[in-house]
RNA sequence: GGGCGGUUACCCAAGUGGACAAAGGGACCUGACUGUAAAUCAGCUGGCAGACGCCUUCGGAGGUUCGAAUCCUUCACCGCCCA
């Protein structure tokens, strides 16, 4: 139960316990537990905050437990009300499907290819007529809803609470039971769905309740609110070395420790090592945040592009130096620089190129620019820190 | 069904006839600093325009006015109260 969040001691204590008799239970039954996350595809790209769960499931994984990665292609239709305080807008079922496909390609970067199942669960919930629905239903009050802290909240601001927002949780609730879990891991913010409807439900069509097993929420890039990709401050699994190491080191400083914790294979004495290092100085914060970037990035694109991402960032933003490989444009004859910065998609308008102007945020070979109408030669011109393109000289 | 209130830029949120491309905060971007893309500080954040200036934007459509995010009509959606 290491690494897991309750944020209540008895909860963990009772799925602890519950835990432990499941599993003896299982063995005596000569079976694996059967575990599930799911994962609601909203975007079409998985981030470091999903792969929290994940690396539970991995973990099950190794220990000989059946693991399925749930896609919930029925449920994105309504969208989660769990970590919004506010109305998720509803997607349409092609935007669904298409993101669901990529989804479990994805989570292979974290689980078992060979030993995970994936399902999907429009395979059930789909199938599911009105009157059953209303049976299901029947299972909740309306207060046990209203208790939830984002439904309690939009209430008592007055905003809108609408009816289907309640059966998402239903439907996870269902979820479980279609495929008879003993377990189901999420975040903390899943808590009520997987506690209160997965567990009601199941008892009440007659199966063994999963047993929740809870994990943190990883913060974003701001280090201070959930990571999603909606809110802007994701780091994703989908893209490259250089870029998630990047990513890794615009986190605060503050938000070392949860990274630590959710994202890394370090064990908990490495982490306390480190953190005590930290406070008392020994270890720089930003050689600390290094080898946390270092780390996480290896995990994805193992110990050689960590490597080279790693020096990437030393000679690009440590020493500025230019990298090796950058976009080329070639340069059209009497062209001007702010069309240069334009055509090679430097910039997204003119506007935002006349402010970086000004801000001395363009250099042409390390040289500050300000002239917008400057006829550039062939070099190299950079936009801000990270924004590279060689010039080629014009035909 | 009735009454009242609301819908503002990426998000939150001011603004109730001219000085509004629209306060403030967040986020983003740029710069300074730092062997961090951290923190802090400063700047910037609709588009076009070499300065004047022009164009598009405040839920949708129409109208009043020299002039509207602001007033009127209507439509859509949301909330509250009453039924």
């Amino acid at each position: 139960m290491q690494g897991t969040a309750y944020g209540d001691e008895s909860l963990k204590e009772a799925m602890a316990k519950e835990l432990r008799e499941r599993l003896i239970a299982a063995e005596k039954e000569g079976r694996p537990l059967k575990l599930y996350c799911g994962f609601d595809p909203r975007t079409t790209d998985l981030h470091l905050g999903h792969t929290v769960p994940m690396r539970k499931l991995r973990q099950f994984q190794e220990l000989g437990h059946e693991v399925t990665f749930l896609v919930g292609n029925y449920t994105s239709l309504i969208g989660d009300p769990s970590d919004k305080d506010v109305l998720r807008p509803q997607l349409t079922s092609e935007q669904v499907e298409q993101n669901g496909r990529t989804y479990a390609e994805q989570s292979f970067r974290i689980l078992d290819k060979e030993k995970t199942i994936i399902r999907y669960n429009a395979d059930w919930l789909s199938k599911l007529t009105f009157a059953e629905l209303i049976k299901l239903a029947s299972n909740f009050t309306i207060q046990q809803f209203m208790t939830r802290d984002n439904f309690k909240k939009r209430w008592e601001k007055g905003d809108a609470v609408y009816l289907h927002e309640t059966f998402y949780s239903i439907m996870q609730g269902y979820d479980a039971y279609a495929l008879e879990a003993d377990v189901q891991v999420g975040g903390s913010d899943q808590l009520f769905n997987i506690m209160t409807a997965a567990r009601k439900i199941m008892t009440s069509q007659g199966k063994d309740p999963n047993i929740a097993v809870i994990v943190d929420i990883l913060p974003g890039t701001d280090g201070v609110v959930k990571m999603s990709k909606s809110l802007g401050n994701h780091i994703p699994i989908n893209t490259n070395a250089e870029d998630m190491y990047g990513k890794m080191m615009s986190i605060p400083d503050a938000a070392m420790p949860s990274y630590s914790r959710l994202v890394t294979r370090w064990t908990p004495d490495i982490i306390e090592a480190r953190e005590k290092a930290l406070a008392d100085g020994s270890l720089h914060p930003r050689d600390g945040k290094m080898q946390l970037a270092y780390e996480v990035v290896s995990t994805f694109y193992g110990e050689e592009d960590a490597e080279r991402a790693q020096d990437v960032f030393v000679s690009v933003f440590q020493k500025k130096d230019v990298p090796d490989e950058m976009p080329e444009y070639q340069l059209e004859t009497g062209q001007i620089l702010l069309d240069v910065l334009q055509a090679s998609g430097l910039i997204e308008s003119r506007g935002q190129g006349r402010r970086l102007l000004k801000q001395n945020g363009v250099k042409l070979d390390g040289k500050v620019i300000t002239d917008p109408f400057l006829v550039p030669g062939a070099g190299v011109l950079q936009v801000g820190k990270r924004k590279f393109v060689r010039l080629l000289a014009a035909a």
